[in-house]
DNA sequence: GTATCGATGATCT
DNA sequence: GATCATCGATACC
């Protein structure tokens, strides 16, 4: 399991240290192998203008989960990270790993390619709802482990934004062919 | 491989 | 009333 002190660094720290990193729900998942970082003071997002019902997650204490809806009807799983309140770290895409035939029932696709490659979709496969908003990550459903391995890291820039859209805060695995979208 | 579009509803101004 | 940290289908290259 990853300690507490883990999420507690600057969020771009933590982004890029958390591809490799293993995520389960209910021992169902994979490693990450996409993430974005997001702070207080990045207009795109949602800490930027303040505390609200919504964010009140990210300004809570780090290693928690902020989970929120996205065009009605997708859920999108963060991390809370960083120093300071209201920073966290979206979950964009994972490896599949672990309960691959419970993920594709959830998915309802025998691709794996397509079971857990964005935000959206992961959700759907490891059945992360607004239930999860605000648990700890160190406790159950979710589990958390270390990086076997030194990654190699791509950088590029967030996707789907209109705000901010030039910073460079997307972070994957080098080569996977469980991303979003490949890196330029 | 990329581009465009519609679905669909909570959240915030 | 506008805005979305998306997805899947379709079209085209």
């Amino acid at each position: 399991m990853l300690p507490p002190a883990f999420f507690a660094r600057d969020v771009v720290a933590v982004a890029r240290d958390l591809i490799g990193v293993g995520l389960f729900v209910d021992g169902v998942g994979g490693l990450i192998v996409e993430v974005e970082a997001y702070d207080p003071f990045d207009p795109a997002s949602h800490a930027f203008n303040g505390p609200t019902k919504r964010n009140a997650p990210m300004f809570g204490p780090p290693g928690h989960a902020y989970v929120y809806r996205i065009y009605g009807m997708h859920w999108c799983l963060n991390f809370v990270c960083g120093e300071q309140p209201g920073s966290a770290v979206l979950i964009r895409a994972l490896e599949p790993a672990v309960g691959i035939e419970t993920m594709a029932e959830r998915r309802g696709t025998g691709s794996l390619k397509l079971l857990c490659s964005g935000p959206g979709k992961l959700c759907q496969a490891l059945s992360v709802t607004g239930a999860q908003n605000g648990a700890a990550l160190d406790t159950p459903p979710f589990a958390l482990t270390p990086a076997p391995a030194a990654e190699d890291i791509a950088v590029g820039v967030r996707i789907g934004l209109t705000k901010a859209a030039e910073t460079p805060w997307r972070f994957g695995r080098v080569g996977s062919p469980y991303l979003s979208k490949p890196f330029r």
